[in-house]
DNA sequence: GTACGAGTTGAAGTCGACTTTAAGGCAAGC
DNA sequence: GCTTGCCTTAAAGTCGACTTCAACTCGTAC
Protein backbone atom coordinates (compact mmCIF):
# COMPACT_ATOMS: atom_id res chain seq x y z
CA UNK A 1 0.00 0.00 0.00
CA UNK A 2 1.07 3.63 -0.93
CA UNK A 3 1.00 6.43 2.33
CA UNK A 4 -2.70 7.77 0.78
CA UNK A 5 -4.04 4.43 1.15
CA UNK A 6 -3.02 3.44 4.14
CA UNK A 7 -4.17 6.81 5.34
CA UNK A 8 -7.51 5.91 4.10
CA UNK A 9 -8.12 2.68 5.72
CA UNK A 10 -6.55 3.99 8.88
CA UNK A 11 -8.41 7.35 9.42
CA UNK A 12 -5.91 9.56 9.30
CA UNK A 13 -3.70 12.24 7.49
CA UNK A 14 -0.82 10.88 5.24
CA UNK A 15 1.22 13.71 7.35
CA UNK A 16 0.68 12.06 10.54
CA UNK A 17 1.83 8.95 9.15
CA UNK A 18 4.79 10.65 8.07
CA UNK A 19 4.82 12.46 11.53
CA UNK A 20 4.56 8.97 13.51
CA UNK A 21 7.35 7.58 11.02
CA UNK A 22 9.89 11.01 11.95
CA UNK A 23 8.84 10.21 15.89
CA UNK A 24 9.72 6.68 15.93
CA UNK A 25 6.17 5.10 16.53
CA UNK A 26 6.06 3.41 13.15
CA UNK A 27 9.26 1.89 11.65
CA UNK A 28 11.03 3.17 8.38
CA UNK A 29 9.03 1.97 5.71
CA UNK A 30 10.73 0.59 2.82
CA UNK A 31 10.45 2.56 -0.29
CA UNK A 32 9.69 1.93 -4.07
CA UNK A 33 11.19 4.76 -6.23
CA UNK A 34 11.38 7.18 -3.19
CA UNK A 35 7.88 6.67 -1.79
CA UNK A 36 7.08 4.58 1.03
CA UNK A 37 5.08 1.19 1.20
CA UNK A 38 3.39 -0.40 3.40
CA UNK A 39 1.87 -4.17 3.99
CA UNK A 40 -1.51 -4.52 6.42
CA UNK A 41 0.57 -4.83 9.49
CA UNK A 42 0.89 -1.12 9.51
CA UNK A 43 -1.99 -0.91 10.19
CA UNK A 44 -1.79 -3.48 13.16
CA UNK A 45 0.67 -0.94 14.71
CA UNK A 46 -1.40 1.72 14.26
CA UNK A 47 -4.40 0.36 15.92
CA UNK A 48 -1.99 0.33 18.91
CA UNK A 49 -0.76 3.61 18.44
CA UNK A 50 -4.39 4.52 18.40
CA UNK A 51 -5.64 2.52 21.42
CA UNK A 52 -2.45 4.23 23.34
CA UNK A 53 -3.36 7.29 22.69
CA UNK A 54 -7.37 6.66 23.61
CA UNK A 55 -5.73 5.35 26.91
CA UNK A 56 -4.23 8.92 27.31
CA UNK A 57 -1.09 7.87 26.41
CA UNK A 58 1.59 11.08 24.62
CA UNK A 59 3.77 9.79 21.65
CA UNK A 60 6.91 10.23 23.66
CA UNK A 61 5.08 7.38 26.17
CA UNK A 62 4.01 5.76 23.44
CA UNK A 63 7.45 5.36 21.70
CA UNK A 64 8.55 3.52 25.32
CA UNK A 65 5.84 1.74 25.10
CA UNK A 66 6.11 0.45 21.69
CA UNK A 67 9.78 -0.27 22.52
CA UNK A 68 8.88 -2.66 25.01
CA UNK A 69 6.02 -4.09 23.10
CA UNK A 70 8.65 -4.85 20.27
CA UNK A 71 10.61 -6.84 22.89
CA UNK A 72 7.93 -9.13 22.81
CA UNK A 73 7.02 -9.03 26.23
CA UNK A 74 3.37 -7.02 26.67
CA UNK A 75 2.49 -8.13 30.25
CA UNK A 76 6.12 -6.63 31.22
CA UNK A 77 6.67 -4.70 34.56
CA UNK A 78 6.98 -1.56 32.45
CA UNK A 79 3.82 -1.42 31.00
CA UNK A 80 2.01 -2.38 34.01
CA UNK A 81 4.27 0.72 35.25
CA UNK A 82 2.92 3.46 32.50
CA UNK A 83 -0.15 2.04 32.94
CA UNK A 84 -0.54 2.24 36.34
CA UNK A 85 0.77 5.77 36.55
CA UNK A 86 -1.04 6.77 33.85
CA UNK A 87 -4.53 5.72 35.82
CA UNK A 88 -3.14 7.72 38.62
CA UNK A 89 -2.92 10.87 36.02
CA UNK A 90 -6.17 10.01 35.11
CA UNK A 91 -7.95 9.77 38.82
CA UNK A 92 -6.41 13.89 39.05
CA UNK A 93 -8.18 14.46 36.07
CA UNK A 94 -11.31 13.33 37.20
CA UNK A 95 -11.09 15.14 40.33
CA UNK A 96 -10.65 18.41 38.76
CA UNK A 97 -13.23 18.16 36.85
CA UNK A 98 -15.67 17.43 39.76
CA UNK A 99 -13.45 20.51 41.45
CA UNK A 100 -14.58 22.60 38.31
CA UNK A 101 -18.27 21.02 38.27
CA UNK A 102 -18.43 22.14 41.99
CA UNK A 103 -17.37 25.43 41.21
CA UNK A 104 -19.46 26.19 38.65
CA UNK A 105 -22.40 25.10 40.22
CA UNK A 106 -21.76 27.38 43.36
CA UNK A 107 -21.56 30.15 40.30
CA UNK A 108 -24.54 29.42 39.34
CA UNK A 109 -26.39 29.54 42.51
CA UNK A 110 -24.41 32.67 43.49
CA UNK A 111 -26.69 36.07 43.32
CA UNK A 112 -24.13 38.46 43.55
CA UNK A 113 -24.69 41.64 41.86
CA UNK A 114 -21.30 43.41 41.81
CA UNK A 115 -17.78 41.25 41.20
CA UNK A 116 -17.47 42.78 44.83
CA UNK A 117 -20.05 41.94 46.39
CA UNK A 118 -19.55 38.03 45.70
CA UNK A 119 -17.12 35.95 48.41
CA UNK A 120 -16.46 33.56 45.60
CA UNK A 121 -13.75 35.85 44.43
CA UNK A 122 -12.55 36.73 48.11
CA UNK A 123 -11.10 32.88 48.16
CA UNK A 124 -7.42 34.09 47.49
CA UNK A 125 -5.46 31.05 48.67
CA UNK A 126 -2.29 32.45 47.85
CA UNK A 127 -2.74 35.62 49.51
CA UNK A 128 -2.55 33.37 53.40
CA UNK A 129 0.44 31.82 53.39
CA UNK A 130 0.62 29.62 56.37
CA UNK A 131 -1.11 31.29 59.26
CA UNK A 132 -2.85 34.10 57.21
CA UNK A 133 -1.56 36.74 59.32
CA UNK A 134 -2.31 39.41 56.13
CA UNK A 135 -5.38 37.61 56.31
CA UNK A 136 -7.01 40.96 56.55
CA UNK A 137 -5.48 42.79 53.69
CA UNK A 138 -7.25 40.32 51.71
CA UNK A 139 -10.13 42.53 49.91
CA UNK B 1 1.64 47.85 44.89
CA UNK B 2 4.21 47.84 42.29
CA UNK B 3 3.41 44.76 39.52
CA UNK B 4 6.38 42.67 41.21
CA UNK B 5 4.52 43.29 45.09
CA UNK B 6 0.87 42.04 43.05
CA UNK B 7 3.02 38.92 42.03
CA UNK B 8 3.95 37.89 45.41
CA UNK B 9 0.39 38.42 46.98
CA UNK B 10 -1.48 36.88 44.47
CA UNK B 11 0.84 34.00 44.16
CA UNK B 12 1.63 35.05 39.67
CA UNK B 13 4.72 35.72 37.90
CA UNK B 14 4.89 39.20 36.99
CA UNK B 15 4.71 38.49 33.05
CA UNK B 16 1.51 36.40 33.80
CA UNK B 17 0.02 39.97 35.03
CA UNK B 18 1.24 41.75 31.91
CA UNK B 19 -0.07 38.96 30.04
CA UNK B 20 -3.18 39.51 31.44
CA UNK B 21 -2.98 43.26 30.57
CA UNK B 22 -2.37 42.58 27.55
CA UNK B 23 -5.15 40.22 26.46
CA UNK B 24 -7.48 42.30 28.34
CA UNK B 25 -8.75 40.66 31.22
CA UNK B 26 -6.58 42.73 33.24
CA UNK B 27 -7.72 46.81 32.71
CA UNK B 28 -4.48 49.10 31.99
CA UNK B 29 -2.76 49.78 34.76
CA UNK B 30 -1.79 53.49 35.66
CA UNK B 31 1.69 54.66 35.76
CA UNK B 32 4.50 56.09 37.88
CA UNK B 33 7.11 56.90 36.06
CA UNK B 34 5.86 54.35 33.25
CA UNK B 35 5.85 51.50 36.11
CA UNK B 36 2.75 50.33 36.56
CA UNK B 37 0.96 51.53 40.08
CA UNK B 38 -2.04 48.91 41.51
CA UNK B 39 -4.66 49.43 44.11
CA UNK B 40 -5.50 46.04 46.34
CA UNK B 41 -8.49 45.99 43.92
CA UNK B 42 -7.08 44.48 41.06
CA UNK B 43 -6.05 41.65 44.11
CA UNK B 44 -9.86 40.90 43.59
CA UNK B 45 -9.62 40.51 40.07
CA UNK B 46 -7.05 38.49 39.85
CA UNK B 47 -9.15 36.53 42.15
CA UNK B 48 -12.01 35.93 39.44
CA UNK B 49 -9.17 34.88 36.98
CA UNK B 50 -8.00 32.43 38.87
CA UNK B 51 -11.35 30.61 39.46
CA UNK B 52 -12.67 31.12 36.45
CA UNK B 53 -9.39 29.18 35.27
CA UNK B 54 -9.78 26.78 38.22
CA UNK B 55 -13.16 26.29 36.76
CA UNK B 56 -11.75 25.70 32.89
CA UNK B 57 -12.73 28.74 31.31
CA UNK B 58 -9.67 29.59 28.77
CA UNK B 59 -8.41 32.97 29.08
CA UNK B 60 -10.64 33.76 25.82
CA UNK B 61 -13.54 33.11 27.24
CA UNK B 62 -12.61 34.87 30.96
CA UNK B 63 -12.60 38.00 28.94
CA UNK B 64 -16.02 37.24 27.69
CA UNK B 65 -17.20 36.62 31.47
CA UNK B 66 -15.43 39.34 32.93
CA UNK B 67 -17.01 41.66 30.09
CA UNK B 68 -19.96 40.36 31.52
CA UNK B 69 -19.41 40.93 35.32
CA UNK B 70 -18.00 44.18 34.51
CA UNK B 71 -21.31 45.43 33.27
CA UNK B 72 -22.85 44.17 36.84
CA UNK B 73 -25.21 41.91 35.96
CA UNK B 74 -23.47 38.52 37.48
CA UNK B 75 -26.50 36.30 37.36
CA UNK B 76 -26.63 36.85 34.05
CA UNK B 77 -27.60 34.43 30.95
CA UNK B 78 -23.94 35.26 30.06
CA UNK B 79 -22.55 34.15 32.70
CA UNK B 80 -24.76 30.81 32.81
CA UNK B 81 -24.94 30.27 29.26
CA UNK B 82 -21.42 30.21 29.33
CA UNK B 83 -21.30 27.62 32.86
CA UNK B 84 -24.15 25.17 31.74
CA UNK B 85 -21.82 24.83 28.56
CA UNK B 86 -18.63 24.41 30.53
CA UNK B 87 -20.48 21.88 32.30
CA UNK B 88 -20.94 19.66 29.54
CA UNK B 89 -17.78 20.01 28.41
CA UNK B 90 -16.41 18.88 31.72
CA UNK B 91 -18.91 16.02 31.47
CA UNK B 92 -16.94 15.15 28.36
CA UNK B 93 -13.63 15.27 29.74
CA UNK B 94 -15.15 13.11 32.49
CA UNK B 95 -16.74 10.41 30.10
CA UNK B 96 -13.55 10.27 28.03
CA UNK B 97 -11.06 9.54 31.51
CA UNK B 98 -13.60 6.95 32.23
CA UNK B 99 -12.65 5.75 29.01
CA UNK B 100 -9.23 6.02 29.14
CA UNK B 101 -9.51 3.67 32.79
CA UNK B 102 -11.45 1.30 31.20
CA UNK B 103 -9.11 1.04 28.39
CA UNK B 104 -6.21 0.63 30.99
CA UNK B 105 -7.53 -2.14 33.06
CA UNK B 106 -8.56 -3.95 30.22
CA UNK B 107 -4.90 -3.85 28.88
CA UNK B 108 -3.73 -4.62 32.58
CA UNK B 109 -5.91 -7.83 32.36
CA UNK B 110 -4.04 -8.22 28.87
CA UNK B 111 -2.49 -11.59 28.50
CA UNK B 112 -1.07 -11.05 24.61
CA UNK B 113 2.60 -12.09 24.22
CA UNK B 114 3.07 -10.25 21.33
CA UNK B 115 1.38 -7.33 19.40
CA UNK B 116 -0.42 -9.24 16.84
CA UNK B 117 -2.02 -11.78 18.85
CA UNK B 118 -3.48 -9.59 21.15
CA UNK B 119 -7.29 -8.54 20.26
CA UNK B 120 -7.19 -5.46 21.22
CA UNK B 121 -4.31 -3.51 19.07
CA UNK B 122 -6.96 -5.38 15.91
CA UNK B 123 -10.06 -3.25 16.93
CA UNK B 124 -9.73 -0.53 13.94
CA UNK B 125 -12.78 1.04 13.70
CA UNK B 126 -11.67 2.52 10.21
CA UNK B 127 -10.34 -0.11 8.81
CA UNK B 128 -13.53 -2.13 8.46
CA UNK B 129 -12.18 -4.64 5.44
CA UNK B 130 -15.86 -5.97 4.86
CA UNK B 131 -15.94 -9.27 6.89
CA UNK B 132 -12.65 -10.48 6.98
CA UNK B 133 -11.12 -12.59 9.23
CA UNK B 134 -11.92 -11.03 12.25
CA UNK B 135 -9.51 -12.01 15.72
CA UNK B 136 -10.89 -13.04 18.97
CA UNK B 137 -12.79 -10.22 21.08
CA UNK B 138 -11.27 -9.36 23.93
CA UNK B 139 -14.51 -7.51 25.41
C1' DG C 1 5.94 15.99 -24.37
C1' DT C 2 3.27 17.42 -21.13
C1' DA C 3 -0.34 17.59 -17.80
C1' DC C 4 -1.92 15.23 -13.70
C1' DG C 5 -2.17 13.06 -9.33
C1' DA C 6 0.26 11.40 -5.65
C1' DG C 7 4.37 11.11 -3.50
C1' DT C 8 8.92 13.33 -1.43
C1' DT C 9 11.62 16.69 1.80
C1' DG C 10 12.67 20.19 5.43
C1' DA C 11 10.98 24.08 7.44
C1' DA C 12 7.63 26.73 9.26
C1' DG C 13 2.98 27.43 11.14
C1' DT C 14 -0.90 26.39 14.55
C1' DC C 15 -3.11 26.79 19.26
C1' DG C 16 -2.90 28.53 24.46
C1' DA C 17 -0.92 30.51 28.27
C1' DC C 18 2.53 32.05 29.44
C1' DT C 19 7.97 32.59 30.04
C1' DT C 20 12.27 34.14 28.49
C1' DT C 21 15.36 37.23 26.40
C1' DA C 22 17.43 41.42 24.90
C1' DA C 23 18.01 45.97 25.46
C1' DG C 24 17.10 49.69 28.15
C1' DG C 25 14.95 53.18 32.08
C1' DC C 26 14.53 55.11 36.64
C1' DA C 27 15.15 55.94 41.73
C1' DA C 28 17.81 55.07 45.77
C1' DG C 29 22.02 54.21 48.27
C1' DC C 30 27.09 54.44 48.55
C1' DG D 1 28.91 58.78 39.40
C1' DC D 2 28.02 54.15 39.73
C1' DT D 3 25.90 49.98 41.26
C1' DT D 4 21.68 47.63 42.58
C1' DG D 5 17.20 46.22 41.95
C1' DC D 6 12.98 46.50 40.04
C1' DC D 7 10.71 48.02 36.24
C1' DT D 8 9.76 48.72 30.87
C1' DT D 9 9.01 46.92 25.90
C1' DA D 10 8.64 43.90 21.77
C1' DA D 11 9.80 39.73 20.12
C1' DA D 12 10.81 35.17 20.34
C1' DG D 13 10.66 30.67 22.67
C1' DT D 14 8.12 26.67 24.90
C1' DC D 15 5.34 22.27 24.67
C1' DG D 16 2.60 18.54 21.75
C1' DA D 17 0.76 16.67 17.84
C1' DC D 18 0.31 17.51 14.01
C1' DT D 19 -0.68 20.45 9.47
C1' DT D 20 0.71 23.36 5.87
C1' DC D 21 3.87 25.11 2.57
C1' DA D 22 7.23 25.37 -1.08
C1' DA D 23 9.77 23.19 -4.19
C1' DC D 24 10.58 19.00 -6.32
C1' DT D 25 10.24 13.88 -8.31
C1' DC D 26 7.66 9.84 -10.30
C1' DG D 27 4.84 7.12 -13.10
C1' DT D 28 0.89 7.14 -16.01
C1' DA D 29 -2.45 8.94 -19.40
C1' DC D 30 -3.33 11.57 -23.34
Amino acid sequence: MTIGQVAVRAGLATSAIRYYESVGVLPEARRAAGQRRYDTEVLDRLGVIRLAKEAGFAIAEIRVLIGGFADAVPPSSLWHRLAHRKLEEIDETVRRAERMRALLHRGLRCECLTLSDCSMAAERPYAEDAGGARRSAVR
